[in-house]
DNA sequence: GTTGCGATGGAGAGCGCTCTCCGCAGGTGC
DNA sequence: GCACCTGCGGAGAGCGCTCTCCATCGCAAC
């Protein structure tokens, strides 16, 4: 049994064929389970694969097949590419000091999202590549990178509206998947968030406590996400017989938080229910609030969005309503490998619905 | 110059070659920027390039250069094989329920290290795989991933001590750096930070507050950092006239780090002092104190550890010894892509030097 | 005028794999 | 008993690229 391996190198699948006295083909059959082969026959290939200690090269396989079994993970920023017509080609010349990729992972959300990833592609034996594409020649690098067959598929989240990497990779016809609406139509399957039912929820939530003098944090407003949360919100409280609602706009920070919940207490010292569009303002807002003398929840009740860790990290722990993110990253990554299968199919989007999570906070 | 392009898939090599009136040859040269190849040519070929649209194929370019111009970020978690003996081949049953990934991004730390390799990465055209190690089956999978030439080199951040994977890696002769010194000396590059000095700082910082009831709430002693952290602390306390400390021992997690805070106070109810092996722990320690009614810092003085995200989200923003997490994990990677380039070279560590930062904790 | 040499472009051999063809058995139908 | 299928293994043609040769050319030196 212990043949003449090849001593350069890695062994190659000629090195397998050669030990078990069988042709390349077979070897290669019995590897990729397609096909009859003599299950004896079977035997002795994996006896000679983990004698020679052989590992397919991924190259040489992508190479035949085209296909890369990777898939990109992109976290997709700023797209102001500012000023009017329909496509500005300026590109903004951008840092790399890495700012950008230092904020967008204190956030406990992006986590979450490779989180959910992971955990459907690992089944698979696929693994994301974590790609950045905050600027325009980073947006070119990840277009590049699918165009090379690098990955087979890109999984964007955008961090700002108007993001024109979804547009570009629509128009190179490249697979890819959204987490959240574009802020402009493209055709691309996307996974979202009912944000106006989850805004409702809190709003319904803050009522029933009786609350009379609610306020929210909205997110940024140029965004889909911080939009509907902020409707839903103040349609549930118009619906509910008030129309009017103060509002601070956020930037979906902790500090941001702090600063609107500054402003709203500066001018509406008497209210007693804060929802906020995520549970990082939540958690800024409660500090603020604290440091104001008001009680959570006794003077005030807080509602956040999200359920992320910040709330459990919160005292008192935040009533939110929760962002299913994990599940979502995994229906994304779903619809990509469907994607891949089958490009011809037309997009498709998957809506989750939030639920209320009770806590202390409200 | 509208040539006949290739209706059919991607433009290749040979298209370029017939739109630029050259051979194959001299499209490679010009692109990979070898040898002297005319101006005018250079020129010819470039236009060539951008009409065609081309991009090279990544796969067939590997194939012949053997190497993959990627490398795996590997988060390896526990390497139980418990019982003794040298070599527990046993292999964990672990669910495949993701509470592994989803613990691990909990903490702001794993994306502070994305952050510092990412950074580094990416003015250099690669970009990393993110993979997971926390059972037997899924250490061999990223030992078969590097062994297929899916990337060149692995980035390991290990969550716990006695981790196999940087064993395993050494044995199959592949390159890694690792992120923390291995529990047990493997031939293998890392990254560290000078714990015991960084403890030495925040136990300096309370003494010359006038602390005089100092505790401790050290990480998990079954790992390096755990124990550095807390040798250090202890030394400095000894040498200071303080030969005995109370301590609790926590888990880096803010769960834990309440737990720990209950029970010295439960023990110590006169403590004006406390240092905790990280700033989540920090962190649940000073809600815990609020909530028994003291005050930070005035009644205790409370530092912190690593100047995470959580340092700044706590209210008093903490007192904390600082880690630089994101040039370390850029060295990390450094150190990588020297491995790969010099793979005879010997194996090295570099040690970074902890700040203190006052906050308002402490 | 011949030789030598540096500069430059082309030809072609693979890299390691997959997959389509084909051939050769051995069994089946009439 | 002959044509016909079916099952199974081998041969070999690439996938698109890099890179080592080799051919060619211009020019200086003898």
């Amino acid at each position: 049994m212990t043949d003449d391996l090849r001593s350069a190198g890695a062994p190659t699948l000629e090195d397998v064929a050669r030990a078990a006295g069988v042709s390349r083909a077979t070897v290669s059959r019995v590897i990729n389970g397609v096909r009859n082969v003599d299950p004896a026959i079977q035997e002795v290939v994996r006896q000679a694969v983990s004698v020679t200690g052989y590992a397919p090269n991924r190259a040489a396989r992508s190479l035949v097949t085209r296909r890369a079994d990777a898939v990109a993970l992109v976290v997709s920023g700023a797209g102001v590419e500012s000023g009017p017509g329909p496509e500005g080609s300026g590109s903004r010349a951008a840092g790399d000091d890495g700012s950008f990729t230092a904020q967008v992972f204190a956030d406990p959300f992006f986590g979450r999202v490779v989180t959910g990833v992971v955990n459907y592609l690992r089944p698979r034996g696929m693994h994301p590549v974590l790609m950045f594409a905050e600027t325009s020649r980073a947006r070119d690098e990840v277009v590049a990178y699918l165009r090379q067959g690098s990955a087979d598929g890109a999984l964007i989240v955008s961090t700002h509206a108007e993001d024109p990497l979804p547009g570009l990779l629509a128009k190179a016809g490249l697979a890819a998947v959204l987490y959240a609406r574009p802020a402009r139509p493209v055709p691309i399957s996307y996974v979202d968030l009912a944000h106006q039912d989850g805004a409702r929820l809190a709003a319904e939530h803050l009522l029933a406590r009786d609350c009379r003098r609610i306020a929210t944090i909205s997110g940024p407003l140029d965004v889909p996400a911080g939009q509907a949360r902020l409707a839903g919100f103040r349609d549930t409280m118009a619906r509910h017989g008030h129309p009017y609602t103060p509002i601070a706009e956020g930037q979906f920070t902790q500090e941001s938080g702090e600063a609107a919940m500054e402003r709203l207490l500066a001018e509406h010292p008497d209210l007693d229910g804060v929802f906020a569009a995520n549970d990082l303002m939540a958690m800024g807002a409660c500090h603020v609030l604290r440091e104001h003398g008001r009680r959570v929840p006794e003077d005030v009740a807080v509602v956040g969005f999200d359920d992320s860790s910040a709330a459990l990290a919160c005292r008192p722990p935040l009533t939110t309503v929760r962002q299913p993110v994990e599940e979502m990253a995994a229906e994304m990554t779903r619809l990509l490998l469907d994607r891949m299968a089958r490009p011809a199919a037309p997009a498709t989007s998957v809506i989750f619905e939030p639920e209320l999570v009770v806590r202390g906070s409200a």
